[in-house]
DNA sequence: TCCGATAAGTTTCAAAATGCAACCTATTCG
DNA sequence: CGAATAGGTTGCATTTTGAAACTTATCGGA
């Protein structure tokens, strides 16, 4: 496999898989078109309708995404329409989604504020995500660290 | 508690949570701040250094995360410089911070490239970070939905 | 077969965000 | 006191984003 950036461009910082993730969906908008074809969206239309997003701006995004390997594009059988569908690591950004978004349950929205609630298949919210250390024990931020590779 | 994005500006989907993060964090460089807070950054300078982020941006940046309660900023003893330390909220996001970094090291490095890699206490690396069901099982993007409310 | 509607863009141009470099101010160290 | 360090701010050029109009292709019905 080859992972690139788009041609001209260089990582932010090349050995950090953090830094890479948000070079290719940390804008404004990737992460929300994941969000919703996660949820079922597959058409150009479809996303521009609950996204609110300029059409030249969604287009540039699903090229990317495409070309990024989060997507997969391809023709509608009634022949007007394409399909965008999420490729297995579009599916795997799943986690990261969850993660930003039980964050946001907890520290975006006022204590009597209402938002939308991720259910599993029998309508039961899911529990917190939460990083383990090899022990088996919650880990924080202060009892980890980044090795750097040479 | 009261949450609020800058004056004048407003959610982009208010009612979703992944939105709200979105609108919070989700730029090019407010995630890796967050990253090196984590790591142990504390200084402007060191942010700066750190990132090659431009002066006037991480002056931007680093004001928004206080506002939005992310960071803490205080005098540090020395008097020349300022500390800017993860609140609470900020240390919560360590959650997310795996989530992007574990996908990124599983889809944005070919096989053979290092990158670096974050390891507990003990110098071992975390085990995946996967959402479950409320029975225990792994749950997938297709098993789960979003339930709106009103 | 022609017609209107739908889908998926592209183009144009204005506005906002970003980045670079130079400048500024306070503090501390020698 | 003077130089160095920290943490900015300002001005200006470049890049990205956004809104709206225009384009092309397809489909379904009259």
């Amino acid at each position: 496999m080859d992972v690139t950036l788009a041609a001209g461009s260089a990582w932010t910082d090349p050995a950090c898989p953090v830094a890479r993730t948000v070079d290719l969906i940390g804008d404004r908008w990737s992460l929300l078109i994941i969000r919703d074809a996660m949820d079922g969206a597959t058409a150009f239309t479809e996303f521009h309708q609950r996204l609110g997003i300029a059409r030249n701006i969604l287009t540039d995004r699903l090229r990317k995404l495409v070309e990024h390997g989060i997507l997969d594009k391809s023709a509608a059988t009634d022949g007007r329409r394409h399909t965008y569908r999420l490729t297995e690591a579009g599916q795997d950004l799943f986690t990261a989604v969850v993660a930003l978004r039980q964050w946001g349950e907890r520290h975006a929205f006022a204590p009597d504020e209402p938002h939308s609630v991720l259910v599993d298949g029998h309508g039961r919210e899911l529990p917190e995500l939460r990083p383990l250390g090899q022990d088996g024990a919650p880990l924080s931020a202060e009892a980890s660290h980044v090795r750097k590779t040479v």
